[in-house]
DNA sequence: TATAGTATATATCATGCTGATATAGATGAG
DNA sequence: CTCATCTATATCAGCATGATATATACTATA
């Protein structure tokens, strides 16, 4: 797994759909990509700069929506291929940090109490990054078939759900195995 | 959420449990929180001689068992205390980066057999990881009761149970839709 | 019509982290 | 005796995070 810089990709990615800003795609980002990959802003502008230094994109004029000016950009063709190339490489880097986990393997001596409601805050932010991106699901379904790109959407979408759904199924069963616990120690 | 140093915790934690080397320590963490968090010896070994230079760890004489010398380290009080007070803060420091994802989301002018394979191979690394980690929730389980940090040690398996468990699921479940996808374009 | 708050938009930087590489002693196989 | 493997520490370039700075435009409300 060679040590690349993934965040040109994704830019490139985003623009090998339609023109936009640093701005727009870390929103569009926020939307469809965030349940497996966050980018932030410290890492997109000074890419974008790069990627335009490489003749990979480049700036077009700036149409205003609101607010202060947008640099536009677009892909170029040797964007495109940059892309391709990377798409078609097999190598897939993966890591997780969840400090939650790591508080809870070192929590012995804390009080039970504290850890319920680190796992009852944790239950409730992604309770709530289920229900959005089940709206996304259920909008996305209603056009699986209008472009090729749908069904890959869908597809991440999927993971979204699936990787919610067992991080709430994991809470009950914790805060039911500390409950009993606590339950235990009372007794005695 | 404030932009720390998280390596520190985790190296202290470690060693809130007994003297380790720095090997040691990544052992111990490709072993029992790789399902969460990873590190490298390219952070290990800096933070080491950080927390040395702040009296939060020394270093005790080397015990050599094969190999080269070791460098032992051991926990101090003030260290102990660092410690601690991490634990007892809310800030829940969470991402993941999937690479996988990403390719899959742009890849909708790649061939499918490609993203097919893409997601047999992720399919085939986890469930050797589940595999793992479930030999190790056996494990633990008969130990439940010894000691109050296997309680948490057993929620911190589980979440590995589950998220790899969510992993499983969703392959098989893009297979079934690129299948589809694959057969329906075949019969046009 | 001030003015305060919020959303838009770009940019930079110190610090943290990744992944590659270098070095070298001990052990075991053939 | 030599080659491969495991043990063990260390460093570094490049990538990423999260905080901060700056400034425009729109909206509410006093």
């Amino acid at each position: 797994m060679s040590k690349q810089n993934t965040t040109r990709f994704i830019l490139l990615g985003l623009l090998s759909h339609e023109d936009m800003s640093g701005y727009d795609m870390k929103k569009r980002m926020d939307i469809m990509v965030s349940s497996f990959w966050n980018v932030g802003y410290g890492q997109i502008y000074p890419t974008l700069a790069e990627l335009e230094r490489e003749g990979l994109i480049f700036k077009a004029a700036g149409a205003v929506s609101k607010g202060p000016q947008k640099n536009l950009y677009s892909i170029t063709q040797a964007g495109r291929e940059h892309l391709q190339a990377w798409l078609a490489l097999p190598a897939e880097k993966e890591y997780t940090k969840y400090e939650i986990l790591l508080k809870l393997f070192f929590s012995g001596s804390m009080p039970v109490a504290d850890n319920v409601k680190r796992i009852q805050a944790f239950n409730e932010r992604h309770r709530q990054n289920l229900g959005t991106i089940l709206q996304f699901k259920s909008e996305l379904a209603g056009i699986l078939d209008t472009a090729p790109d749908h069904l890959y959407y869908y597809i991440t979408v999927l993971f979204g759900e699936y990787v919610y759904k067992a991080y709430l199924q994991w809470a009950d069963e914790a805060l039911r195995l500390l409950g009993e616990a606590k339950t235990h120690a009372d007794k005695e």
